[in-house]
DNA sequence: CTTTAAACCTGGTCGC
DNA sequence: TGCGACCAGGTTTAAA
């Protein structure tokens, strides 16, 4: 499943086919993506050129020349640069054209999203209310810290929600409070300074050993050359309840928080 | 304001 | 072998 590790790694995939660029159309085989999508897309983007691909979140952002372009893939969607005409499949929803290739979006759940904003991409609704970046040097401590003051809510649910910290989802949430040694259920308001520093520390050392290690989520994310990734990060205690901690042995646990899956060690997670 | 649950969708796995 | 039940995942939206 792409967390924000594996939108990264497929950003940097595609980013040297499309800087630069000049988009020629765009093929919409499904409009039934997680927002609808518009409509006259091939001809508003025919000849916008592509100024730069970024990320925000796990919004992939491709500032072109009148507007920009922004892409998620949801829970099962994957984008690979393909031959132009290459015969699409059951669940090829969209094709980005450039002159000689093009960058197709596969989303079985259909969860993803293709959209066109005239303008700025900090602008759009969808990106204005995202929480700070968990890689740029504002996400420290302090600014965890900040961020969490005054909620009760769990620590776990707080990490993931995206107006707090941008694209941390369920995987890399109990990852990294396993590495900060926090207990998933801790109140977020009462993280004391020095253990919001280290949550911190944690989240950006997990992500980044994900993106290192090429994606973690391999099941249904292929790379962006389209090679299926054949290495995969080791979880300390995503998906492993019964097995013993990495850490001490004990049994780890799994609890259901917000109607999702938590995962973490009770000896090492206070 | 915060918090919670439901909604979107498909494919894989489980038990019968 | 087929079927239904259930789960996984991210995010928004509506309701409490």
């Amino acid at each position: 499943m792409p967390e924000l590790p594996e939108v990264e790694i497929t950003r940097r995939g595609i980013e040297p086919f499309l800087a630069g660029r000049v988009l020629t159309g765009a093929e919409v085989r499904h409009h039934g993506l997680r927002w609808p999508v518009p409509r006259n897309l091939s001809r508003a983007l025919r000849g916008e050129r592509v100024r730069s691909v970024g990320r925000r979140g796990k919004y992939i952002v491709i500032e072109c020349g009148r507007g920009t372009l922004l892409l998620h893939l949801g829970m099962s969607g994957n984008l690979r640069i393909l031959p132009a005409g290459a015969p699409p499949g059951r669940h090829d929803h969209f094709d980005l054209r450039l002159e000689d290739k093009i960058l197709r979006l596969r989303d079985p759940r259909r969860f993803g999203s293709v959209l066109w904003w005239r303008g700025p991409a900090d602008g759009h609704p969808l990106l204005a209310g995202l929480g700070v970046e968990p890689l740029s040097s504002a996400f420290d401590g302090d600014a965890l810290h900040r961020a969490v003051r005054g909620r009760k809510a769990a620590i776990k649910q707080v990490l993931m929600d995206s107006r707090v910290v941008a694209g941390i989802g369920n995987i890399y949430a109990s990852e990294s409070l396993f590495r900060a040694g926090v207990h998933p259920a801790t109140p977020a308001g009462r993280l004391s300074r020095e253990r919001s520093a280290r949550l911190a520390a944690a989240v950006r050392e997990t992500l980044l050993d994900a993106i290192a290690a090429g994606g973690s989520t391999l099941r249904d994310f292929v790379h962006a050359d389209g090679a299926a990734g054949c290495f995969q990060m080791r979880y300390f205690v995503y998906d492993r309840a019964g097995e013993p901690c990495r850490g001490c042995g004990q049994p780890i646990k799994r609890v259901v928080q917000g109607q999702r899956s938590t995962y973490y060690c009770p000896r090492c997670q206070r």
